[in-house]
DNA sequence: ATGCTAACCTGCGCGC
DNA sequence: TGCGCGCAGGTTAGCA
C-alpha cells in the first residue's frame, strides 16, 4: 500500500472529483474487504453531496452532506477516478461512487484494505493513534521519550502506528539509511540528537514523496493515475546487494517483524 | 505491558 | 511453456 504519501497523494487526486458533487448511485463488487462492506450503508450515501476528503495517518475520511465514511487502502488499494459512470469495470474494482458524469473507484486485488461508516467508535480508534509525521508534535523531544522506554529495534518503533502515523516499510528504511542508525538498533541506544535527526529524515522523505506523488512500486497509481515518481530516488529499499550509493558497500537485507529491511553495514551502526 | 507471529488475499517474478 | 515458491506498500488478533 501505500504508506503516507501514496494516501496523501490519493487524496489530492481525487478530491477535486469529489467536492460539491451529488452521489447517484454506489456500487459495491459483493467480496468482503477487511471488514463487511455495508449496502445500508452505501444506500445512505445516495443523494448526498461530497464535502471534503480527510487524512489520518493512512486512512482517508470521506465527509458527505450527512455522514462519513472512512477508506483505507490496505496493501494495494488505490482510488482512481473514471470520466463516465459507464466505465469498464477491472477485476478488483469493489467498490465505486457514481456521481454525475464520473465515478471514483475503489480497487484493491488483496482486499486488505476497507471502507466502512466512519463512527464514533473509528473516530476514538484514530485519535487513539500517533501523532501525524508531518506536525509539531513529531518533534524529537516526543521521539526520544519513545524510543527510551523501548528495547525494540528502532524499525519497529517507528512503523509503530501508536509512536508515529504514516510510516511505513519503504520509508522507515530510507529515514533510517539517511541518518547513519541500523534497522536493528536498540530504540533505547538513540540519543536525543539520533532521535532529532529521524525525526527530520522522515519529515523530509515524507514530504519530498508527497510532492513527487508517492512511491509506485507494483499497483499504486494517484487518482489521475500518474505514476509516481519517488521509486527513483530509493537509495536502499529493494537494492539487496546493490552497491551503497554512500560508500559503494553492499547493501544487505534481514527481516524484521516480517518486513524485509534493508541496510548498508558500513554505513549504518548499531549504536 | 511488551513484543513477536500468524493471518487476512491476490498477483508477480523467479528458478527449475 | 508451465509450475511451485517466495515475496509484496498494512493491520490486528492472539499468544508468550
Amino acid at each position: 500500500m501505500p504508506e503516507l504519501p501514496e494516501v496523501e497523494t490519493s487524496r489530492l487526486g481525487v478530491l477535486p472529483h469529489f467536492e460539491g458533487e451529488v452521489v447517484c448511485d454506489v456500487f459495491y463488487s459483493g467480496l468482503n474487504l477487511r471488514y463487511p462492506v455495508s449496502t445500508q450503508v452505501n444506500d445512505q450515501l445516495k443523494g448526498q453531496t461530497g464535502v471534503t476528503i480527510d487524512r489520518r495517518a493512512k486512512y482517508l475520511i470521506m465527509r458527505f452532506s450527512e455522514s462519513s465514511l472512512l477508506l483505507h487502502l490496505g496493501m494495494s488499494g488505490h482510488l482512481r477516478v473514471e470520466d463516465s459512470v459507464d466505465f469498464i469495470k477491472k477485476k478488483h474494482d469493489h467498490w465505486a461512487l457514481y456521481l454525475k458524469n464520473k465515478a471514483l473507484v475503489y480497487h484493491d486485488p488483496r482486499r486488505f484494505g476497507f471502507v466502512v461508516q466512519y463512527d464514533e467508535a473509528w473516530c476514538k480508534k484514530l485519535a487513539q493513534l500517533g501523532p501525524e509525521p508531518l506536525e509539531a508534535g513529531f518533534s524529537s523531544a516526543y521521539l526520544y521519550q519513545q524510543a527510551q522506554k523501548s528495547q525494540r529495534a528502532i524499525k519497529a518503533l517507528i512503523m509503530d502506528q501508536a509512536v508515529v502515523v504514516g510510516v511505513g516499510n519503504i520509508y522507515a528504511n530510507e529515514a533510517l539509511f539517511e541518518i547513519g542508525v541500523h534497522p536493528m538498533a536498540k530504540s533505547n541506544k538513540l540519543s536525543v540528537s539520533d532521535c532529532g535527526r529521524l525525526v527530520v529524515a522522515l519529515k523530509t522523505i515524507l514530504s519530498d514523496a508527497i510532492k513527487l506523488g508517492g512511491t509506485t512500486l507494483r499497483d499504486f497509481v494517484s487518482g489521475h493515475a500518474q505514476p509516481g515518481y519517488f521509486k527513483q530516488s530509493l537509495k536502499v529499499y529493494g537494492r539487496e546487494s546493490a552497491p551503497c550509493v554512500r560508500c559503494q558497500g553492499e547493501v544487505r537485507k534481514l527481516v524484521i517483524q516480517q518486513r524485509a529491511s534493508f541496510y548498508c553495514e558500513g554505513c549504518q551502526s548499531l549504536l
